[in-house]
RNA sequence: GCACCCGUAGUUCAAUUGGAUAGAAUGUCAGAUUCCGGUUCUGAUGGUUGGGGGUUCGAAUCCCUUCGGGUGCACCA
């Protein structure tokens, strides 16, 4: 049994026992005891001043008298105001080590049979990933992790918006002043040169505004009448068409894209198990529209055109096919939910897409519920905040994004820069060194995107990404670091297991002993320094030991680094988000 | 105009989801270290939680109001 459920169920003794009161267990809450006082559990009295009929320091001291003098886990208590602090008796750390030892893949729930979809990156095959991105495919994959640390059973999808007209817009551009280059010829990844046609295009296209505008044209239209977006339109009907050229070179194109942000997803550590691709899911949910009238859950207008009535919850109408019976975006949202249903049969499915979608999210997961899926309780949107720039906004088309490869090949130079100065390499073959660089450099870059809350904005300071001090992943990866190196000593004075140490304590010094307690409890697998430094997973562990075992807590305020290694873990993502998708 | 999100030390972010004296990092200042105006260490400084009401034993957190910032209100995706 747990420290907590075994202390809950004193306290609802003690209350039966001291003020004839029933209190169930789920009623009562504990929480960490603050450092400055004595104790590692607090039990917050004032609520239940109404039950014992005393006030809440009476109360607490009454209770912490009868859990003193009944009770074998209680050392001692205190109380302060309302709060009674309680301090365990060393036997029952005793155990608690003994039983993680004894407990493989501790922190790692075991499997729920509950299956879980995230889907995530979403990018489009006209332009490379930037920093926005980033931030999606770090939530995306961070979350997946913690899902499955939890027992869940996660897969994790991608939906490539590789259709429509700004992918034309790269296409025709290309066919205009490509001249044939291909990533080869160009030396660029393939995604990037999509990325130089998509704003070549807009060059163009802005200059044939002007020129329509010299020549006495109203901008609004001049904007619509330019030839080269009338051309990219008509490419877009000759691709719906299947039109053997356009489809040709369609398919060249993403293929060079593809290979690009490959490399990059391999950069990242990131894979998914499963693509969907706009191309194949655009022409879906019609059938959906048509079950929806059938159930009076949709509406026919005058002209045609197909809505749903949001009102009674506080939406609006909103169309889901036009008069003309083509479909919108939600359409294919509607139809892409059954398919990704029809796939993985999950229980919870998690899009990992920004704010600015908010309302889009609401709407759809409405729109399910009312058609009676059974999987529409188990939708959550994953929304997260807009990237900043100190400059301001990124705007693709003013040049002021930040890439995703630029970024992340900055961060590993950054690292084998200040790990060289700092001579910590030597020994190191190259392929060692490379792979240190990299778990330093992309764990300094994670850290830096997953510590702030998703919902809301990140301002990305350049400069302040690629520092190593302070409250940074290098710094948690350094204690880390420390810590083995430590765990080492102990071996080599002999002590073959964590246990050995807690019980034999006169080897080490009274500190060394502490740090030990402290970090015998976070499995070396889950190590700041293996192989992804991930301190959202990281931080889900951290809660639920912090949960549990509050006493580290205290102990961790021996050394300051300790302090900090733990404050990066409980804050590395709000564990909100997991809590959320949980209930 | 309507709807949603955000507002916390100079700055970037936390705060166990309603708990105790609101914490870290960074910056600034002072001291130590030293081939250095650099690095590292020690300490100090720093707050009316945007403002105003309310709810209760207790509010950064919940409610109302007001002011700032952002996003969405397409028969685009």
């Amino acid at each position: 049994m747990n420290i907590d459920s075994l202390l809950k169920k004193s306290l609802s003794e003690a209350f039966k026992a001291t003020f004839d009161a029933e209190l169930d267990i789920s009623e009562i809450g504990l929480q960490e005891t603050r450092k400055e006082f004595v104790g590692s559990h607090t039990f917050v009295t004032f609520p239940y001043a109404r039950l014992s009929k005393k006030n809440p320091e009476e109360t607490g001291r009454i209770l912490g008298e009868y859990l003193l003098q009944h009770k074998s886990e209680v050392k001692s208590f205190n109380v302060v105001k309302g709060f009674l602090n309680i301090e365990l008796s060393d036997i029952v750390w005793l155990n608690l080590f003994a039983e993680i030892l004894d407990t493989p893949n501790f922190g790692i729930h075991p499997p729920t049979n509950k299956k879980v979809l995230v889907e995530f990156s979403s990018p489009n095959t006209n332009k490379p990933l930037h920093l926005g991105h980033l931030r999606n495919n770090f939530l995306g994959h961070s979350i997946s992790q913690i899902l499955g640390a939890n027992g869940y059973d996660v897969s994790m999808s991608n939906l490539v918006n590789d259709r429509g007209i700004h992918i034309c817009k790269s296409m025709l551009a290309y066919l205009r002043y490509g001249n044939g280059e291909t990533p080869e010829s160009s030396q660029l990844k393939g995604d990037h040169l999509a990325g130089k046609y998509y704003v070549k295009f807009d060059q163009e296209y802005k200059k044939e505004i002007e020129e329509l505008v010299a020549g006495g044209m109203e901008a609004e239209q001049a904007k619509k009448k330019a030839p080269i977006l009338l051309e990219a339109q008509a490419m877009l009907q000759k691709w719906e068409a299947n039109d053997p050229e356009v489809i040709a070179l369609w398919k060249q194109m993403n293929g060079w894209v593809y290979d690009g942000f490959n490399q990059s997803y391999e950069t990242m550590g990131i894979h998914f198990d499963k693509y969907y691709y706009e191309s194949e899911t655009y022409l879906l949910g019609k059938d959906i529209v048509e079950e929806g009238l059938e159930k009076g859950v949709f509406f026919k207008k005058d002209d045609g055109s197909v809505w749903v009535d949001l009102t009674d919850e506080g939406m609006d109408e909103k169309l889901v096919l036009r008069a003309d019976g083509t479909s919108v975006y939600i359409t294919q949202d509607m139809g892409t939910a059954d398919l990704k249903y029809g796939d993985f049969k999950f229980d919870k499915s998690v899009y990992v897409v920004g704010n600015e979608q908010d309302y889009h999210f609401k709407v759809l997961f409405s729109i399910l519920k009312k058609l009676g899926r059974s999987y529409a309780d188990g939708l959550y949107h994953l929304s997260y905040g807009m990237v900043d720039l100190p400059s301001g906004k990124m705007k693709s088309r003013e040049g002021t994004v930040v890439d995703a490869d630029d970024l992340m090949q900055e961060m590993l130079d950054t690292a084998e820069q200040h790990t060289q100065e700092l001579g910590k390499v030597e020994g190191f073959d190259e392929t060692e060194a490379k792979e240190l660089y990299r778990k330093l450099g992309l764990g300094a870059l994670k850290f830096y995107l997953l510590r702030v809350d998703p919902k809301k904005r990140i301002l990305f300071n350049p400069q302040e990404s690629v520092e190593f001090q302070g409250f940074t992943a290098p710094f948690i990866q350094y204690t880390f670091a420390r810590i083995s190196s430590i765990l080492r000593r102990a071996k080599q004075l002999g002590i073959e297991t964590n246990a050995e140490v807690v019980t034999n304590q006169q080897h080490l010094a009274a500190e060394e002993i502490d740090l030990i307690k402290v970090i015998s409890d976070y499995p070396s697998k889950i190590a700041l320094a293996g192989d992804n430094m991930d301190p959202a997973v990281i931080a889900q562990y951290a809660y639920d030991l912090a949960k549990e075992y509050n006493r580290f807590y205290t102990v961790h305020s021996i050394f300051k680094e300790e302090d900090n290694a733990v404050m990066a873990m409980r804050v590395a993502l709000s564990q909100q988000v997991a809590k959320t998708i949980e209930n």
